[in-house]
DNA sequence: GCCAACGTTGGC
DNA sequence: GCCAACGTTGGC
């Protein structure tokens, strides 16, 4: 699923979705070609509506991303390594790309981009990350990261 | 360019 | 409901 340009929604407040409480911030990870929409493009923007998701489990995780939560940027294809950190700016509601189906986007704001962007590589040859979805299934295009996930990234992205 | 993984579609 | 055919994604 491409991320089109950025669209200007008329947002509306409802969720389609609900999504249980939380007691801590989740941490997630989205994918994009850099070649249809890249962490400068996302940069220079301020933030996006991260449109055009149709699948049902990447759906899911849109559902239950929640204001603040942090988001990894990911350059599928070309690059292949999360460039950055994001953060949910605002949860899930229609998405306004979709002419059919209830489909959701969320809005997305750069938080940092890490000095040392965190390659697929890498992630592979972590034996603590063999588990992350980046790696058993690599066409999911929204996925959630684990609190120890998020860790050892983050301090990958750091060395 | 190839192919594995995954999702969707449509015939039966 | 099953499954073959087909399309897409994304790593290699």
């Amino acid at each position: 699923m491409k991320k089109t340009a950025k669209v200007t929604s008329s947002a509306r407040p409802a969720r389609i979705i609900a999504r249980p409480a939380r007691t801590e911030g989740g941490t997630w990870l989205v994918k994009q070609e850099p070649a249809a929409y890249s962490w400068n493009d996302f940069v220079q923007e301020g933030g996006t509506v991260w449109t055009g998701v149709r699948n049902f489990q990447a759906r899911k995780n849109l559902a239950d991303m929640a204001v603040g939560d942090e988001v990894f940027f990911y350059h599928s294809v070309v690059g292949k390594c999360i460039v950055g950190l994001a953060r949910v700016r605002k949860a899930a509601y229609p998405d306004p790309t979709a002419n059919e189906g209830n489909w959701i986007c969320v809005d997305l704001e750069p938080v940092r981009e890490f000095a040392r962007p965190v390659s697929l590589e890498d992630i592979k040859a972590q034996t603590s990350l063999q588990d992350f979805p980046l790696v058993r299934q690599s066409r999911l295009s929204v996925m959630p990261v684990s609190p120890s996930q998020f860790r050892e990234i983050l301090k990958l992205a750091e060395e």
